[in-house]
DNA sequence: TTGCTAAACGGAGTTATCCTCCGTATATAT
DNA sequence: ATATATACGGAGGATAACTCCGTTTAGCAA
């Protein structure tokens, strides 16, 4: 029932083509700052038609979430790694302090941020859960350990951190955001008895 | 050099009126969840040009601001009264959830934050420095009465709140303040020694 | 009262951006 | 070769922020 596949044919190379070039341009675009960029103007760039570019990309959103969602699986599968290098606790401030130095370097990820840790949109499903899952694991880690008292959600942390990343206009934020990393982390330890 | 004032005349009454109308229907209308309402319709229910909307308020953030100054101030205003009511900490829990309870009533203000808190915008500058000095003096007499450790920024604090409650659309998120709340508090306690 | 004028009004129009529609072109399969 | 599913492209519709400027009116002085 869910095999929806009818793969008459291969797909098209100039489509695929076409595809990749959209994201780069607009990766690109993102990284240098362009945040707010038309995408009538990515498509520009990319030397292809408007209509092409909402073709792959349904929506403004869609094309976010496509430019990121490779980097956003990578710093997921960080968390087993950091998992068996350190100790639950610091394994889950590396981990947190890399989520911070990704989105300092991906600004346009704020914004989506509401989508992919909150919100409910379908489109978000994939990058949001990789990323609950992996923050979920080493909080749920370090619990086990009785580092860090049961009742913490896993998800609050993660909510707190690309808040603060929404203050992109603040050249401050990344140390706040940092700062904050520890503050947590102090914030969920359980009590030492 | 800085009185600039040469009332040369009153204000026109209808002038005043047709702001503070303008001031209801915005009100309502965010109180009511239409966050999103176009400016027009906004002048068209308050029955005035958009001409005049925009002569009042020279844009949608201008509106904001000025529909909920009044209430960032009442809020900042409850800092000192609270100080006198609880112990420092306390007093400073007790604020951070009014602030938190304020957010949820008042869904608009979360984007406006981002101004309020972070940025750098001059629309936000009063609104933005009351709450900071707000939020300082509770922290500030948390650090001197030995509770809190002399490093926590106070404004990470507001930012991290600020933060969470950008994701209106989760449902959850208003408890996810108040956990965050109480980690927060945790965390930037002094450790005992 | 009356006339003057700064102050305020109002809404058509400009601009900017998102997104849709549909006729045209082409890569793939037979 | 040729058929056709797949993809292209950009004109244009829709929406909403914001501007411009001719018209109206409230306050003030004589």
């Amino acid at each position: 029932m869910t095999d929806v596949k009818k793969p008459r044919r291969r797909p098209r190379s100039d489509g695929r083509r076409n595809r990749e070039h959209l994201l780069a341009v607009a990766k690109a675009a993102f990284t240098m700052g362009e945040v707010d960029i038309a995408l009538d103007e990515v498509a520009r760039r990319a030397a292809v038609g408007i209509g092409t570019l909402y073709r792959h990309f349904p929506s403004r959103d869609a094309l976010i979430e496509a430019v990121y969602r490779a980097e956003l699986d990578r710093l997921a599968e960080a968390a087993p790694v950091l998992a068996t290098q350190h100790p639950p606790v610091e394994a889950l401030r590396a981990w947190m302090r890399l989520f911070v130095d990704y989105i300092a370097a991906k600004q346009v990820i704020a914004p989506a941020l509401n989508g992919l840790v909150g919100g409910t949109e379908a489109l978000y499903a994939h990058s949001g859960d990789v990323l609950k899952a992996a923050v979920n694991s080493l909080v749920s880690a370090a619990i086990a350990a009785g580092e860090f008292r049961a009742d913490i959600e896993p998800l609050d942390l993660l909510r707190a951190l690309a808040g603060v990343s929404n203050f992109s206009a603040d050249t401050g934020w990344e140390n706040s955001a940092k700062r904050l990393v520890d503050i947590l982390i102090a914030g969920s330890r359980s009590s030492v008895s």
